[in-house]
DNA sequence: AAATGCCGTTGCAAATAGTGAAATGAACAT
DNA sequence: ATGTTCATTTCACTATTTGCAACGGCATTT
């Protein structure tokens, strides 16, 4: 394993979980030594990636990252560009709205606009959703390399619900699926009662990049409502995807 | 050197100037062997802290950085608590009102909201803002340990207009001033023609983490305004303070 | 078309940087 | 007071990291 690594490990273990994590703790969970532990904190310290309370001494996530963050925003504006979609959608559909990210380690969610109503659906911002087992995960999957989704299809699929799908030819179906209807559905894979609905997100390249999906209370999924939502992801997604690549600043790539 | 402050280096370089750098730029730019560069950042791929254009090869910030930054936003809610207050310090006032919190490398800009006006002061977000430059800066050292306002007053002063306060004499007057006074004044310490006010946003040990200031054209700030926006980011400052600390879901600390 | 230059990628020996056990000291609980 | 827990420091050891050099692909130039 490599330092970097073992770096990055610490801080997404001062993400996920209590706020502010000890030394002993952190070195613990991660099985590093004591010493090694606060050598790396003291590295992602000296750059604001990690802070330490003066009094406790314990650590926390630093402001640092909040800065490369911004920066990557700036560069790649992708929230600031599909913050009003979702937001509408959400309206227009009173149901929980949010939006996702791909990144190496799974879709990431960037951003929720959640239903008014009292029976809603929750997601938690920055969550990681697992490819095979949601309607987004499907529907970046129906869009994306080949080399990701045989990855993923390679990879084990652990069932969070009795629903999910876990083997590799039922997911495939799916994704198939999800290719000729230009969405995804969901029922029940990630979290029991919740039916779900998303389209991708494409990039300049015609690959997916992150996805849009709406999700309700299958008690609240009305006849029709399943092919209305997936028509309102999939416009969504479609203006989202122009945006981007009509606003992008980056210099035109070599092979298109 | 450590692998890992080598491996943030090269977030930095990614995140300053242009969205997607080459190999070879970035090996250039950093020191680094094309080999090590290359390493590093693939680990940093690896957890999604980088990203790589499958056709231009290039480099870019990734996504997980994003993520962090939300799993720190939600264990410690600073933008989401201080956000309402520069806004309405904005409407009320009509100028910009910039919002930055404190890492180690300096104050960092994370919220702006600019002035309406056609001559108005831009701030750019993930901006790092000189500590003995700006107001912000003053009004940060002037509530922080001294242990940090020693190393700024012992450090280089680099001017950035005529106008800079370079001394170290000079500076320890004007944040004695602006610790006597509650906020600290800037006149074209680091832009000329921008006159700017700024209060400390202090947390749970009454040490400054962030703070809250409106920056103004010189020609539009007339007399008494100077005055008017003190009280303002005060007020706004102190609430933010308030509510911060009031919400905090960290656990007590030890020592008060 | 052949050649040149640039870039990304890979292999390997040398060396630097990272590692872990143990000791120290400070803070807290009993 | 005493014992326990925790952060911090030290130091010899080892493994990871490093940089050179060579390779192959791609684009532009001769």
């Amino acid at each position: 394993m490599s330092t970097v690594a073992k770096a990055i490990s610490l801080l997404e273990m001062l993400g996920r979980g209590e706020p502010e994590l000890a030394l002993a703790d952190l070195a613990r969970h991660a099985g590093f030594d004591k010493a090694t532990t606060r050598r790396l904190l003291l590295s992602l310290m000296e750059h604001g990636l990690v802070e330490q309370d003066e009094g406790t001494r314990r650590y926390r996530l630093g402001a640092g990252l909040g800065r490369l963050a911004l920066m990557r925003e700036a560069q790649f504006p992708f929230l600031r560009t599909a913050a009003p979609l979702v937001e509408a959608l959400a309206t227009e559909t009173g149901e929980t709205v949010h939006l996702s990210e791909y990144s190496r380690r799974g879709l990431i969610t960037v951003h929720v606009v959640e239903s008014t109503k009292a029976n809603r659906v929750s997601v938690a911002l920055g969550e990681l959703l697992p490819m095979h087992a949601t309607a987004s995960g499907i529907a970046f999957l129906a869009f994306t390399e080949d080399r990701i989704r045989d990855t993923i299809l390679a990879g084990p699929l652990p069932a969070f619900t009795p629903f999910t799908v876990s083997s590799a030819a039922a997911l495939a179906e799916q994704i198939a699926a999800a290719r000729a209807r230009g969405h995804s559905i969901g029922s029940q894979g990630f979290e029991e009662g919740v039916q779900s609905v998303a389209a991708p997100i494409l990039g300049a390249d015609g690959l997916a990049i992150g996805t849009i999906a709406i999700a309700a209370p299958q008690v609240r999924v009305l006849e029709g409502d399943i092919e209305r939502y997936g028509a309102g992801v999939a416009d969504a997604a479609h203006s989202i995807g122009e945006r981007l690549v009509g606003r992008r600043s980056l210099p035109e790539r070599r092979r298109a």
